[in-house]
DNA sequence: CGGGATAATTGAAACGGTTTGATTTTTATT
DNA sequence: AATAAAAATCAAACCGTTTCAATTATCCCG
């Protein structure tokens, strides 16, 4: 176990004191040029790298900058997220420092334990939710004080939220394909690591129940959310199923699923829209570039930055705790070509 | 100028010592129900946040991260990078930490210093290399023996490198037009701060220089890389020709400047590929779900963020200072649908 | 060549936690 | 109530840097 190389180190072999080290190692014109030189050496043949930590301990740390948990780099519904978070910290002085736990909760865990230990002020938090939601790590956080806010509920602890209204989101895409003269309509629902998925389902369940329509459990299916899985699963279901029993319509859980439950319609030759309505969710960029432009619920992701940076960092400058807030985003219905009306 | 609570004053308000304090902190068993109690209480009250920092310098800190800085979090192409450096990077036992600089140099800069202070083992970055090339930044690291990787060519300093045969890519695609009976070609360049963009003009107009045909300096164009810019730019480009001045294809900078050139060209009623061949570049993951499938080169992304993060890694844990590495990696010409042959 | 001015270097204190062995307090036992 | 054992707490040392007042080296000039 080689024992680290402190400045110390350096300033013996050099023959010169840790302070003369320390003003090279910060650019300090104070010292002579072969002094200099000759630590420069030194400090390459030993491959001395010093420990910020330190430094900032002594001066306490110069900068400010905040942390950002999400789930999946490649969604872009994150990345807009990440892009209204930027903005605001930007403004307020605050660098901003993206981690994506892809879906794995031990990895949302040693980050939000890497934040808090390397003084990154504060976190926001694209939570996983799975089963009996193990949450000591946001309990801990709350310990010492730390400020977070998260981007979905999290059962059983006050915190700072910003959350969608994904309820009243899914009900509203589900009385316009009613409205439309759909009546057999599917719901693709999500994966179980996000409070998403139930609140969506939540939302379509609600639909029906406002209307003379029967709800039942068969039309919620769960197909994933990423790519293959969504691709694989709803591949399956369109071929396991004789196809006058097909639904008419499909509520997707996100824009990516309903990507992937096109490709998989092309496949068994079932076009949209004309044989098949998709909703999609989210309202990423890219959705309006699909090769048919999906109609989706259009989610404020700039704001939901925005509004989280703001509380995060109304938090951390605030010499007392502050009480928790929460913030519920609406959404709009955004109707392109993915969808189209049976009404005779 | 509020001074910071430390754990002394905890312990004072308490009328404990700083020792318990720390064992609360860590949530030791040894201290009694009643005085845990207390303590909370009083972490709360003066809104105690411990300084992870100094617990690391203590104990050397115990986690190992690796930071990634690219250009634009929005754009697919550095998402997928990521995702190459995160799998390698897991898998021994690293975390990775991404930030963006969004193209501002200034942003780079101060990532730079945060990883090197924040005691992150080492940083992947995507460079802005603006004309006179200010890389003081990356002196600096070096100095301080700090591990890092570039992504793109930077004159003028010896570094660790992993970047794309950019030249060869676009030479490729060049030919592959000329083949197709292409004669009147243009490219359509990239951003200043890319050394990508240069090393894209080399690698068109080296494609002519294999031919007979002419090289001229109108057949490159910049127009930026951003989705707005290069939208305005493209749009003007061709509002101000006349029509029968129109090259037959156009290599762009990459596939978001693909995709914006595409949309301004059904602005101008010019169908793609029938009137007007486009070839993009880098394949990100949309290209291929464009409204017209975009032909493009082929870029190994995911190899990019494997092979960084490998010697990334191999330096980090390196005691001797090893030499700079420095890998080209080759790409590949996928055809869609957004290009034809014009031969008869 | 001496002496003051200036440049370069030193060494100890400080930063805010954790750790540890010693000490005090509490609990259990007789 | 006395004592042994166990539990809880304490005080000091420690981590690796920066800072700055004090010291030493160097320079300049008459």
């Amino acid at each position: 176990m080689a024992k680290r190389i402190t400045i110390e180190d350096v300033a013996k072999e050099a023959g010169v004191s840790k302070g003369t080290v320390s003003a090279v190692l910060n650019g300090k014109n104070t010292v002579k040029p072969r002094t200099r030189e000759r630590i420069l050496e030194v400090m390459k043949d030993l491959n001395f790298r010093p420990r910020g930590m330190a430094r900032n301990l002594k001066n306490g740390s110069e900068d400010r900058s905040i942390g950002l948990i999400i789930k999946d780099i490649n969604y872009p519904f994150y990345t807009a997220i990440a892009t209204g978070v930027r903005e605001y910290a930007y403004s307020k002085g605050y660098q901003v420092i993206i981690t994506s736990s892809e879906n794995d909760h031990e990895c949302e865990k040693k980050f939000t334990h890497l934040f808090s230990t390397k003084d990154i002020k504060g976190a926001i938090i694209a939570p996983i939710v799975e089963g009996a939601t193990e949450i000591e790590h946001l309990f801990k956080l709350k310990m010492i004080n730390y400020p977070f806010v998260l981007l979905e509920e999290v059962r059983g602890i006050q915190a700072n939220a910003v959350v969608i209204d994904n309820l009243r989101a899914v009900r509203q895409a589900v009385k316009y394909l009613i409205d439309a003269g759909h009546r057999k309509i599917v719901h693709f629902a999500g994966p179980l690591q996000s409070s998403h998925t139930q609140e969506r389902i939540e939302g379509f369940r609600y639909a029906f129940s406002e209307t003379t329509l029967a709800f039942n459990k068969d039309m919620v299916v769960f197909i994933g959310s990423r790519y293959e899985d969504s691709y694989r699963n709803s591949l399956e279901f369109f071929r396991n199923k004789p196809r006058d029993q097909y639904p008419t319509a499909i509520v997707c859980f996100n824009d990516q699923q309903a990507l992937a439950v096109m490709t998989a319609l092309k496949e068994v030759n079932i076009r949209v829209p004309d044989e098949m309505s998709i909703i999609g969710n989210d309202d990423i960029y890219y959705a309006q570039l699909y090769p048919v432009p999906l109609t989706t619920i259009h989610a404020p992701l700039h704001e939901i930055g925005v509004r989280s940076a703001e509380i995060l960092i109304r938090n951390i400058e605030s010499p007392v705790l502050l009480p928790p807030e929460r913030i519920l985003l609406q959404t709009d219905l955004v109707v392109r070509e993915s969808t189209r009306s049976i009404l005779v």
